[in-house]
DNA sequence: ACGTGCATGTTACTAGCGGTAACCCGAGTC
DNA sequence: GACTCGGGTTACCGCTAGTAACATGCACGT
């Protein structure tokens, strides 16, 4: 029947796509964002035209390799977050998960902050916006959503909620960075820091003598 | 003399090289980070060679250029950091003037935060590090100082003061690139929401009825 | 058995990129 | 006048993303 083949079609096609995606994802690990599309069509065993026809272009083979890791990351870090413990608790082991990640992995976390980013053929119109990596913004827009839906923030909790998404994934994010480049404490040291910097210990620290006051 | 020999030399070499990284600036400003060296040879009336005896390669003429709009911005920054008034003001001021940076200038904001990235020439060796725009990290450790030096952290406090500048700053970064994106507020609510956050407005938060809080 | 689609794969190409070697010319010096 | 030398150009290399055109093999209807 029709639709017995084009089943059959469609799951030779994916099983297809699936072993691309692998080969893919070795080379980009392998050789960082800027693997040539040569060098993963050779890493697969074929030739250009073929990843052309599955992905359409670069950009949608690095859209489809970096789904496959933001939502395996994304998954982890939701079981974090809805882990039976109180606030801080939950905070610091979602800090750790994304960390460890990082840290497992640095070529999968480095290909999933910079995915494409020079596509010299088709070319957007310069707009602002799409600027950070996708990644960054789904985990901004999670983080806003179970803030809003656990935390009592009173008038304006939902543009409080995203704002405060953002920027703690923000804040995760380039610390995350910076501690991976230079490693100048333990992983459970930042988290620590991170968390007292989320509860206020800014605001709460003394001025140092002689000087104003941050 | 042969001193004002060479000066005079350096100086015509300092002005063309102004003058070059003028054009280079008007064509990544009119047509983002990608611009060819091509096109910038071509708007500042000379071919490409030339800019490589300037700068080197792509990355030299692109990194001169992030530093001058680095330097602004930094010096700006810092005005706003020594402003005589009390901490949170100072805060408040100094998110504001990140953000009505990066407002004003978008295209300008895009490149130093997106400066090069796919040099396919000269490539590293796909080490972990260098993975965030310079800007970023210039600023994280301008911030660690200035946080080190007012603050009274107790124990670890330089450990603490950097891990903290290094956050604030992806903080900042990641919400005003979400909010230039989409626009959700006015400037003034963002600056107020983030330094809400800062200010513990997270821990002392309540949880919402029926369920585990955040 | 024989075309006929259709998916899969290839070779060979284009256009444009970063970067460079080789040449070229005018100004100043002995 | 020969001679170097800084500023400039043309013409190229090797690479990239992306595509057109051609080949091959497997399932079908008649």
């Amino acid at each position: 029947m029709d639709t017995t083949q084009r089943t059959d079609q469609q799951r030779s096609a994916d099983r297809r796509r699936r072993e691309l995606l692998e080969a893919a994802d070795r080379v980009v690990l392998r050789d960082g964002p800027q693997a040539s599309m040569n060098a993963i069509a050779a890493e697969a065993g074929i030739t250009k035209p073929i990843l052309y026809r599955h992905f359409g272009d670069k950009g949608g083979l690095y859209a489809a390799l970096a789904k496959r890791h933001t939502d395996a990351l994304l998954d982890s870090l939701r079981a974090a977050l809805d882990a039976p413990a109180d606030r801080r608790e939950r905070v610091e082991a979602t800090l750790d998960t994304y960390l460890a990640a990082i840290e497992a992995r640095p070529q999968v976390y480095r290909f999933l902050m910079h995915p494409a980013e020079g596509t010299p053929g088709a070319d957007q119109g310069f707009d602002v916006g799409k600027h950070s990596a996708p990644l960054l913004r789904r985990m901004g827009e999670e983080l806003a959503q179970v803030i809003e839906d656990r935390l009592d923030l009173g008038p304006g909790s939902q543009q409080l909620a995203r704002v405060w998404g953002h920027g703690i994934v923000g804040m995760m994010h380039a610390a995350g960075d910076w501690w991976l480049g230079e490693r100048p404490c333990s992983r459970a040291e930042l988290v620590r820091s991170l968390a007292d910097l989320l509860w206020g210990r800014l605001a709460a620290a003394g001025d140092k003598i002689g000087g104003p006051g941050f």
